[in-house]
DNA sequence: ATGAAAGCGCTAACAT
DNA sequence: ATGTTAGCGCTTTCAT
């Protein structure tokens, strides 16, 4: 009573049950124009505000949606998650946010707590798409998830991008420029967006002959601090790369500072491409060729394939692959050695 | 029985009351060994997990914060909410995220469903600061707020930056060099970060005389389209400053692309220093000077003021400013005209 | 140490 | 058209 209002004191304000107010509430027919008035009165007057938590529990359902990602900070998270909570606000959800900082234990223990808390599904990304106790575990959660550029469990709905193609584009644009040493720098290739990323840079070189091709890949995350360490070691070897892609989202800024700490120069000395856009690529001078997408379709299509799936559970698996283009800027040239 | 096991099959499976299960669950002292071990069993068993639904309901608090934000993916934002995210979660919170678009509507909005929510706290950097129906709507919500740079409603827990001393370090810096006009572009002045950008901007000039001043300020907003417009026209007039500060998180690009698109040279047509810090000034050629500050720290303070509160809620109004620095980069030099 | 039961705020099924 | 009530899953008080 001293506190928040619940259904019963407006119920009681408006001379009525506390069904009936509920009626109101939730738009039903049969309440006539007299107690609902009455009722609308009394809920402005005590600044009555429905207890979602409790409808939560009597419904079975929260209205709510978890989305784990690695490190909102990356940029290019920013833009898929502000979409999929615009997408998600619109249709009456809210969103939750956790970082699962790319660790197998985070994500365990993530999926616990989306558990606990009863969201209603999940978008996520996961950190390894081989791992047997992660799968094991997604799989027998009984929440629907959404995999963000992941294809693993294939029972699962995605989201996926094309990198393949445009790692490809990258490739043979590098290679029209004639370079035949380019470095594929990428994440684990236990995950998609890794292995896509070096299937598309092996086919735009498989008409080339062993001798002709002298591609570099190397893998390990898709951090920036990984990037820098790569290209510095790339970069100071004795038949360094003439072109090196930075295939992650994160990581142009690592080999753009080893570049720069070689006091090597773009294009001439090496060019560049990133394997994801950013302000960064774009701003940076010269400004860095890029393999671009749009960050806003993939949260939003990562929401409508959840909200068609808690439409249908039972539905077939969908997959939605969004398409990358490749944005030319200053960044490459030819070879110089 | 079909689906996600309660309490109550628990109690059933172990043989036991279900109060008993409560107790063990919640390592009350009085249960024997032998119950807690039989009832630990069960649960296993039936990979129960607790709902914080119904905890939620039970107990009226859903260890649940929730954090407004004008656009997550405007760099600098993202370390914030990770670190607070971070620090949430080890307290066993779950982080509620939304996006204000940096629009009233959206915030009066916002502040309902968090109360229809039931969150325990919310952090938010909110539109305005002078905004009487959004104040008083901010100042009724029973819900202890953390605001995020702003510093209105006065009876509110806040988190500051030192944006003042920041800006009188850049422009103390660039008149160094000889800059007498200097433009500073940011925010509403309603708004704190744009305020204190100003004080900071004059308190550098102060000493000056009238004749010798020639600083002109530009507010409107902070975002990368308001710094491109400004700066725009700033550097197509006759008399165009020598030097431009962007003060405000995003502002920087919209900057950078002005000055690019009227093939001017930084720093020989015009110096520029970032209000922000960010991977883009970092690493731009020339890199950017900027004002910088630990986005972690402040998204760890937010979340510390708020686990105060929720300790004591009628503790005093806590204020945490974080400090500033400048951080000199390649991007200033003397005035060539 | 453990069981029984009330009750958190709500919706919906059942009465009238 | 409206009132009454069971029950969602849990914690806690009150018994024993």
């Amino acid at each position: 009573m001293g506190g928040i209002p619940t259904i019963r004191e407006v119920a009681v304000a408006a001379d009525v049950a506390i069904g009936t107010v509920s009626r109101v509430l939730n738009g039903h027919k049969s309440v006539s124009d007299d107690v609902r008035r009455r009722v609308l009165k009394a809920i402005k007057k005590l600044k009555y505000e429905p207890d979602r938590v409790a409808q939560s529990m009597r419904l079975g359902v929260t209205r709510t949606v978890a989305f784990a990602t690695r490190d909102i900070s990356i940029p290019g998270f920013g833009a898929i998650v502000n979409a999929a909570e615009e997408a998600l606000r619109s249709n009456g959800y809210t969103l939750l946010l956790a970082m699962t900082d790319e660790r197998k234990e985070r994500e365990l223990n993530l999926l616990r707590i989306f558990q606990q808390r009863r969201v209603d599904a999940v978008i996520m990304a996961t950190s390894s798409e081989d791992d047997t106790e992660l799968s094991k575990r997604i799989r027998s959660a009984d929440i629907p998830i959404v995999l963000l550029d992941r294809e693993n469990p294939l029972q699962l709905d995605a989201v996926t991008l094309d990198h393949r193609r445009g790692i490809r584009a990258a490739t043979e644009y590098l290679r029209g420029f004639g370079h035949t040493r380019i470095a594929l720098l990428t994440g684990n290739p236990s995950t998609r967006p890794a292995h896509e990323r070096i299937a598309g840079f092996k086919e735009a070189s498989s008409h080339l002959g062993k001798h002709a091709n002298h591609s570099i890949i190397r893998t390990g995350a898709f951090s920036a601090e990984f990037g820098f360490r790569e290209a510095s070691s790339l970069l100071s070897g004795a038949t360094r790369p003439t072109a090196i892609i930075a295939g992650g989202m994160a990581m142009l800024a690592g080999v753009l500072q080893a570049v720069r700490a070689r006091g090597l120069k773009i294009p001439d000395d090496v060019s560049v491409i990133a394997g994801a856009d950013s302000d960064l690529a774009a701003l940076a001078t010269p400004s860095i060729t890029a393999v671009r997408w749009s960050g806003t379709d993939e949260g939003r299509m990562a929401v409508q394939l959840l909200l068609n799936r808690l439409g249908n559970r039972s539905a077939p698996v969908q997959r939605v692959m969004i398409s990358t283009e490749l944005i030319p800027r200053e960044s490459c040239g030819p070879p110089t050695r």
